[in-house]
DNA sequence: CGTGAGTTTGACCAGATGGTCAAATCACCA
DNA sequence: TGGTGATTTGACCATCTGGTCAAACTCACG
C-alpha cells in the first residue's frame, strides 16, 4: 500500500502551469541572463500574472534553480553515454555529434549555462566541482586507458573534453557572431564535417 | 599654427578619472554583464561618487560603449596580423598562440565580449556584420588561397577561424568550469600544447 | 591672492523590480 | 448542488537603480 504522502499529487493545472513557467523562463533567462530577466517578463511569456507565477514558484531564484538542476542531467547525458566497450574513435565522434546536435536543437539550454558560467557560476559552482568534476574525471580516465592501449592518439584527456565542449557549444552560445560572419550559410552545415575532421585527424593513432 | 580646437585638452584629472572608470567598468561589466552591473558598483570600484562618475560619462550605456569600441581593435589585432607572406602553418599557429595568450592575460576583455555575444549582442550587432565580417572574409580568402596552393590541408576556412576563437576563448570565458574540473592544475599549461597539436594535425597538408 | 573653469557631492526623483496579501473566482466531487 | 481547497488577481510595498541638479569646493594661472 502507498504510504500517505505529505505532498499531494500535482493537479492537471499545476502541471500545465509549472511547465509553461519553466518554458518561458528558459526563453527569458537564456536570452538575458539571470539579472537581466524580470519576473514580469517570464509571467507574460507564460501567460500568467506575476502573483500567479509566484504562486507556483516562491521566487525568481527558485525558477532559475529549478531550470538549471532540471537541465543539467540532459546536458551531461551525451558524455555519460561514452561507452567503454565501443570503438574509441567512433565513441568520441558520436559524442561530438550529439553535442553539436544539442547546440543546434537546444541552443537556449546552452546559453542558459553559458550565461551562468561566464559570470562565474555563482549559483552552480558547487555542482561543477562535485558532480561535473566526478563525471569528467571518470571519462578522462577512460580516454587515458584508450590512449594507453594505443587505440587513439595520446593527447591531454581533459583538454580533449574541453575542446569538444567549446567547439560544439560555440555554435549555440555565440550564434549571433557566427551568423553575422557566415551570412546566409547554415552554420551547422559546415560545422559538422569540420569538427568531424578535427577529431579524426587529432585522434588517429 | 594649431587651429584652435573646439574641444579642450583633457586635464590631468580627466585623464586619471576616465581611465579609472573604464578599468572599474571592465571589472564590473565582465563579471556581471551589462544589466547585472550597476553604476554605483562601477563608481565605488573607481573610487568616485555616482554623480561624479556621471560627470565623466553621460550614462551607463556610454561607458559600456566606450569600453567595447575601445577594446574591439585589441581583440581583433591577432587576426589582422595573419600575414600573407609568412609560412601558412606557422602563421596560423602564431595566431592561435596569441589568442590563447590573450585568454590568459585579458580574461576580463574576453568575458566582456562573451557576455555581450551570448545575449545576442544587442549593442554591437552592427559592428559584427560589418567590420568583423569584412575582416574574417578577407582572412578566410587568404586561408583558402593557402589551401588551393596545397600548403595546408583543405578545411572550411570560416569554421577553422571559429574553432580558433572557441578553443582559445573557452579558457577565459568558462574559466570557473575549467578550474572546477582541473583542480589545481594550471589550465594554460596543458591547453597550449593541446591546441598546438590540434592545428598541426588538422592542417598538415 | 583672486577668479573663473573644472570638479565633487548631498539630496532628490521617477520608474522598474521582486515580492506580499486579502479577497475573489474556479474546479472538483461528495 | 454545496462546500472546500486550488487558483487567480488587483492593489500595494520596499528597495534598487539610472540619472539630475544646484550648490559647494578645488585648482591653475594671471
Amino acid at each position: 500500500m502507498k504510504p500517505k504522502a505529505k505532498e499531494r499529487m500535482p493537479t492537471r493545472i499545476q502541471k500545465k502551469n509549472r511547465a509553461a513557467i519553466l518554458e518561458a523562463a528558459l526563453n527569458v533567462f537564456s536570452a538575458h541572463g539571470f539579472r537581466g530577466a524580470t519576473v514580469d517578463q517570464i509571467a507574460a511569456e507564460a501567460g500568467l500574472s506575476k502573483p500567479n507565477l509566484l504562486y507556483y514558484f516562491p521566487s525568481k531564484e527558485a525558477i532559475h534553480a529549478a531550470l538549471l538542476s532540471g537541465l543539467l542531467d540532459t546536458w551531461l547525458d551525451p558524455l555519460r553515454a561514452l561507452d567503454e566497450n565501443g570503438d574509441p574513435l567512433e565513441e568520441i565522434l558520436a559524442y561530438v555529434r550529439r553535442k553539436l546536435q544539442m547546440s543546434k536543437e537546444l541552443p537556449r539550454e546552452s546559453r542558459l549555462f553559458a550565461n551562468e558560467l561566464v559570470q562565474g557560476a555563482p549559483r552552480i559552482h558547487d555542482t561543477l566541482s562535485s558532480d561535473l568534476k566526478a563525471l569528467v574525471d571518470e571519462k578522462a580516465a577512460l580516454l587515458e586507458r584508450w590512449m594507453d592501449q594505443g587505440r587513439i592518439a595520446r593527447v591531454h584527456p581533459y583538454h580533449l573534453i574541453f575542446s569538444i565542449w567549446s567547439l560544439t557549444q560555440h555554435y549555440a552560445d555565440f550564434d549571433v557572431q557566427v551568423r553575422a560572419v557566415l551570412g546566409d550559410e547554415d552554420p551547422f552545415e559546415g560545422a559538422g564535417p569540420f569538427i568531424d575532421t578535427v577529431y579524426r585527424k587529432l585522434l588517429a593513432p
